[in-house]
DNA sequence: TGTACATCAGTGAACGCGCGTTCACTGATGTAC
DNA sequence: TGTACATCAGTGAACGCGCGTTCACTGATGTAC
């Protein structure tokens, strides 16, 4: 059957990179197999090595490939009131139900950064670099106020790390509802404060 | 030489819960194989299944065992002042360069929270419980606010988080920074918002 | 208190298994003329 | 435009390795008399 042609070759690598996004995300790194990745792009674990060159190699690139989505609504939305707007819809999403729900296409940092930042190398840097990322995408104005941008990232990972620990629906629903009313209480207060 | 008396199997044991309880928060769980727990513990791998009946069996104590560690200074505090000040120094030691950079000696939570929600059976329900073990001891006076103690658990968890993945001193100083901040922001604004 | 014996904590070899990676192979693709 | 041939995307068997768990064994411990 083979050879494919270039462009389904990179139809294979964007495959790829989806399946992979999605499973580690739902499942972790060390949790998730080569073979399991390919298998979901319905190929066989040989192929791979025509697209990366390692599984790390798959990491760091399916990493930076989540968080140019999970940002691509803020990142496209002109500065100003759509902006500021596109912010707004990211942080309630965020705090949803579906978020905590669906892992593998929820935020990468929310899935891995506790797996991710034990190892070192490009898998290690892509998380590094998604924090920075995440601090100046929800900072509406580039007003240089990047500490509370840091403390909304930190309350609203937390929040969906615990309500994904919770066991009961009012437990889920809890934690969220503490996220969301903290992260008014530091919208508002910020400027009073620092 | 053995076989060991029984005294010493409690050492043994009890070397074997510490060297575990460490080595998951430091490595995540998955990345600590029984040998290396057992190296730790200055015995054979072979002897393990004299003290635990499987890994998970192992997880699920060293993360209750962990939490009590992290939690004793405030459990052991009589209700009132003294309460109040463990949860005061507790919530300042979380927030700490040391803590950021200790994980194996650190919150349970913050290390594992992301890689046991991904699992089922006793190591999940250990971390699950963590987590209502925290809100209460957060909750000063019983005052029912759980909620206010949940968004701080959020905050500070992120927080660590995202300082443990931080490549530069300047990075982890400005997430904790950020942290303390929230933190100050949501006990003074709380009570007014919720 | 002494003796005979069952127990069992810890050792280290061995097991089956799944992992990441390599490799010989296939045959359609892309290219040179 | 047709033809001959090198390329290479994808397949599936194979590799070495470390994992969790099992097991025969050792010999000091604990117990029954």
């Amino acid at each position: 059957m083979p050879r494919m042609s270039a462009a389904e070759k990179e139809l294979s690598h964007k495959r790829i990179l989806d399946a992979a996004a999605r499973l580690f995300r739902e499942r972790g790194v060390a949790s998730t197999s080569v073979s399991d990745v390919m298998s979901a792009a319905d190929m066989t674990h040989g192929g791979f090595y025509r697209h990366f060159s390692s599984k790390n190699d798959l990491v760091a690139a399916a990493f930076a490939h989540a968080v140019d989505e999970a940002l691509q609504d803020i990142d496209r939305a002109d500065p100003g009131p759509d902006r500021q707007a596109a912010v707004e819809a990211y942080i309630e999403r965020y705090l949803s139900r579906e978020h905590v729900a669906e892992r593998g296409k929820g935020c990468p940092l929310a899935a891995l950064a506790g797996e991710l930042s034990r190892v070192s190398g490009p898998p290690r840097e892509a998380a590094a670099d998604a924090m920075g990322r995440m601090a100046r995408a929800l900072d509406e104005a580039g007003d240089a106020d990047t500490l509370r941008s840091i403390a909304l990232i930190s309350l609203m990972l937390g929040s969906v790390v615990l309500a994904r620990l919770a066991t009961s629906d009012e437990e889920i629903s809890a934690v969220a509802e503490a996220g969301r009313t903290g992260v008014e209480i530091i919208l508002q207060g910020w400027d009073d404060k620092a």
